[in-house]
RNA sequence: GCUUCUGUGGCGGAAUUGGUAGACGCGUUGGACUCAAAAUCCAAUGGUAGCAAUAUCGUGUCGGUUCGAGUCCGACCAGAAGCACCA
């Protein structure tokens, strides 16, 4: 009898579809609870690929293995359907985006039956669907009502090629994520929630979470806070004054002149008649750099003179006031003291232009500037201290009580762009009146449903194209006419929290029962790209975060434990795709040639689920040698309901290492236990039915069709998939014989038959009397020697 | 430039967290089976020297700590990812 894929393969499928076998009764809370989640995928035009195949068969496996340890799991998928992808297409084809994307998600979901995926269906959440984006619009209300979504005239990046602006992690270098088109900086009102809010407490906690360090690290980084103090100066001559942030406000004696962004609204009103031309020509320049002209790697510095000068607060100094694209508008005041001597940015510029250079900390003979400790100088009160923080301790002081500065905390985070100039997405449900008011639909009038469009083309003004639907835009609400919000929401506003929605899909009265979120919460396994460490599972903290506030979310953090998958990459080590057609990998063919238990059984043995690895043919087929190995010793005939002694340590020892290996998502040595579990039956003429069993269901979570066909082979009727998972007997599984290293000076000079745990005199008197052990000691003084037992033994001679 | 990660045979990768480096798989070689091939089963397989026992070198490089270092510390080299004039 074959081993024949193709039938397996499909009946399995059938009999879990017809007996609902995956589905979960959410409400059963008599089990203790598994979240195992994926990133659900946005349901493109181009079928899954081998990284989603592997990211979804982790945490596949541990969902299986819970489920067999007596677990309520849940494993529910969905699809991230709003997005440009289908819009593009539609505009292209004159299809509506819903058709295109509801074809995709079809495709998508037979591939994914394919994998044989322990899926709950009929958990499944499409952020397209009305009865998903009714409340993705009610927690957007929420957040307006509550001052967090806010109208801004602010800078943007604005892609005209694709009709929209973008968030700061849709643009790569100066292009846009999808399709790399131009993007511009530009003045626009938008929709903006308030990220800064958050920041600390998104920092924070971090701390508690099991992510990779990575992936945090980013975070840490994108939020960039900066501990500092705000100091004010008075511009001579004229009655403004200008505040300036700094992280060294200990080096204040030191700051020689100031620069002000150019865009800063004091430079017109301060610069002199004599630098006006200058002033005005510099700021028309970088107004028309692009951002990433701006930004240009190792790009020298350029800046102009104002004309103006600023008082020093401490000391009463007149300083030039400069201007220069190296200090951001958009970052703390938008100005900056400038302290040559201790600062690399501010040396550069100084040195350019000549500007004085007043040292205030000694750099014992390093050149400047030197941005470490040291012993202040020419800094009246501060001279003699030694230590940094002190001395900024010291300087804020003295500036909090002459009323002169202040301690401040700067973030890097931005607000969050909330609004795209583009059809395919959620509608923003706010009303904007004739009176210039806003406001928000009532609970009630909730969904807002996209309205259909003939032309889906974004306009290049920046108008989105919901202003073609003039009944939907024009309305009377509450008695007042009015017009509907024409943006909508950016991809990453349905992601945000889906994962809440899992929980109670098909809930029409809230968002979720509260019940049954704090049972279920929070996600106890999430796997995913690491190209979201920042984009959406920052923008999910923050709206966890909320609101867990509100009393919604019953957890601070949504996802607990976190882990990436890494690239699969082309035979030749090179990222798949377009560039390399040729080494592209389709899992379906994979899974019609070799089976899915094959593909998974591959995928999950090449390596750490974490890195990137080659994909290998050869390797294919080694994983499909092992089914086929397993195959033939199951049809030979030697399992027997007979004990044999000569197994029972390697099967406890397999069934600990596998089990223990699942946990710590280590598949590939899991795998490697069971190869050396099945090459070790070979060498036997009775294969026990109990650990035949035992195997099986090790083996189940990676490659669940083969398994199933074999438990049935076994004589069960029922699905192995509720089956108890194995359990071994840690006395059983140690290994009684311990060959054990002997080492003369540190080198490995022979070796010596132990018990498990033996006494170090036995071990030791066993060892010096090893002959070959003998020949390196004899005629020598031992020194020392040192025993550990299980482990090593080492005599050290002279 | 900053941050984080990675570096082990011909290849993918193991190594109980400081204790016999190279598990397992791929590949290669040899053998069994076969008229033959494939498949399968068995065995060998880090480099160098040697018929062999064995010796010696060996985890990116150089140093250090230790009885003992792939693992810890310092400096450097190479690659990847993220941030990038953030004051």
């Amino acid at each position: 009898m074959n081993y024949n894929h193709n039938e397996i393969e499909q009946k399995w499928q059938k009999r879990w579809e017809d007996n609902h076998v995956f589905q979960t009764d959410i409400w059963d809370f008599s089990k203790p609870k598994y979240y195992a989640l994926d990133m659900f995928p946005y349901p493109s035009g181009v079928a899954l690929h081998c990284g989603h195949v592997e990211g979804y068969t982790a945490t596949d496996v541990v969902a299986r293995m819970k489920r067999m340890q007596g677990y309520n799991v849940l494993h529910p998928m969905g699809f991230d359907s709003f997005g440009l992808p289908a819009e593009q297409y539609a505009i292209k084809t004159g299809n509506h985006p819903e058709g295109f994307t509801i074809k995709n998600i079809e495709t998508f979901k037979a591939q994914l039956r394919l994998v044989g995926l322990s899926y709950d269906w009929s958990k499944e959440v499409s952020t397209c669907d009305t009865k998903f984006y009714h409340w993705t619009q009610w927690i957007f209300k929420n957040l307006y009502q509550d001052g967090l979504a806010t109208l801004k005239d602010m800078p943007v990046n604005w892609c005209e090629e694709l009709g929209t602006v973008l968030a700061n992690d849709e643009v790569i270098d100066g292009k846009s994520e999808r399709g790399g088109f131009p993007v511009v900086r530009k003045n626009m009102k938008q929709w903006v929630i308030d990220m800064p809010r958050y920041a600390d407490k998104l920092l924070e906690g971090l701390d508690s979470l099991d992510w990779p360090n990575s992936t945090k690290e980013i975070q840490r980084n994108w939020i960039g806070k900066s501990v500092g103090a705000l100091v004010h100066f008075k511009v001579k001559d004229f009655s403004q004054t200008f505040t300036v942030f700094t992280t060294r406000p200990d080096t204040l004696f030191g700051a020689t002149y100031c620069v002000l962004a150019p865009e800063h609204e004091l430079v017109e009103q301060i610069m002199s008649e004599s630098q006006k031309q200058e002033v005005l020509s510099y700021k028309k320049e970088c107004s028309m750099k692009s951002e990433l002209e701006r930004t240009e790697l190792n790009k020298e510095k350029t800046g102009v003179f104002t004309g103006a000068y600023a008082i020093n607060p401490i000391n009463g100094s007149e300083i030039p006031i400069w201007i220069s694209d190296y200090v951001l508008a958009s970052y703390g005041t938008g100005a900056i003291m400038a302290v040559p001597a201790h600062d690399e940015r501010d040396y550069e510029f100084a040195t350019k232009f000549s500007l004085p250079i007043v040292p205030v900390i000694a750099s014992d003979n390093e050149e400047l500037p030197y941005t470490k400790d040291g012993t202040y100088i020419n800094s009246s009160f501060l001279n003699g201290l030694t230590n940094k923080e002190e001395g900024i301790k010291t300087m804020i002081s003295w500036l909090e009580e002459n009323n002169l500065g202040s301690k401040k905390v700067n973030y890097r985070l931005r607000d969050w762009i909330f609004a795209r100039q583009r059809y395919w997405g959620e509608p923003i449900p706010i009303i904007h009146y004739e009176d210039g008011s806003m406001e928000a639909l009532d609970d009630e009038d909730l969904p807002l449903v996209l309205p259909e469009l003939l032309d889906y083309s974004p306009s290049k003004t920046g108008l989105s194209p919901l202003n073609r639907a003039t009944d939907w835009v024009s309305l009377v609400y509450h008695g007042k006419k009015g017009t509907m919000e024409t943006s909508t929401m950016p991809g990453s506003a349905g992601s945000s929290w889906y994962y809440l929605r899992y929980i109670d899909p098909n809930n029409e009265k809230e968002l979720a029962n509260p019940e049954l979120l704090k049972h279920w919460m929070p996600v106890d396994l999430y796997v995913g790209g690491p190209e979201h460490a920042v984009g959406h599972l920052l923008y999910s903290r923050m709206w966890n975060r909320y609101l867990f506030e509100k009393g919604i979310a019953p957890t601070e953090e949504p996802f607990q434990k976190l882990v990436h998958q890494g690239m699969i990459l082309g035979a030749n080590g090179i990222k798949m795709g377009k560039r390399y057609p040729e080494y592209a990998i389709n899992p379906n063919d994979i899974i019609r040639d070799y089976g899915a238990d094959t593909l998974r059984l591959y995928e999950m043995f090449m390596g750490p689920l974490e890195a990137d690895k080659p994909w290998s043919n050869s390797g294919v087929e080694g994983a499909r040698k092992f089914l086929e190995r397993i195959w033939r010793l199951f049809h030979s005939g030697i399992i027997l309901e007979q004990e044999n002694k000569n197994l029972e340590q390697i099967y406890h020892q397999t069934v600990k290492k596998v089990t223990e290996d699942y946990e710590t998502l280590n598949f590939n040595t899991a795998i490697s236990q069971m190869m050396i579990f099945i090459n070790a039956v070979y060498k036997e003429s009775v294969f026990p039915k109990e650990y035949a069993e035992g195997f099986v269901k090790l083996l189940n979570p990676i490659a669940p069709f083969i398994t199933e066909e074999l438990w049935e082979f076994l004589g069960h009727t029922k699905t192995i998939a509720y089956d108890y998972w194995p359990s071994f007997d840690e006395e059983k599984a140690t290994q009684k014989e311990i060959i054990l290293g002997v080492q003369v000076n540190g080198k490995i000079r022979g070796e010596i038959s132990t018990f498990f745990d033996e006494e170090k005199e036995s071990i030791l008197e066993k060892a010096l009397k090893d002959e070959k052990i003998e020949k390196y000691i004899c005629e020598k003084e031992i020194v020392k020697t040192i025993v550990i037992p299980n482990k090593i033994v080492n005599i050290v001679v002279k």
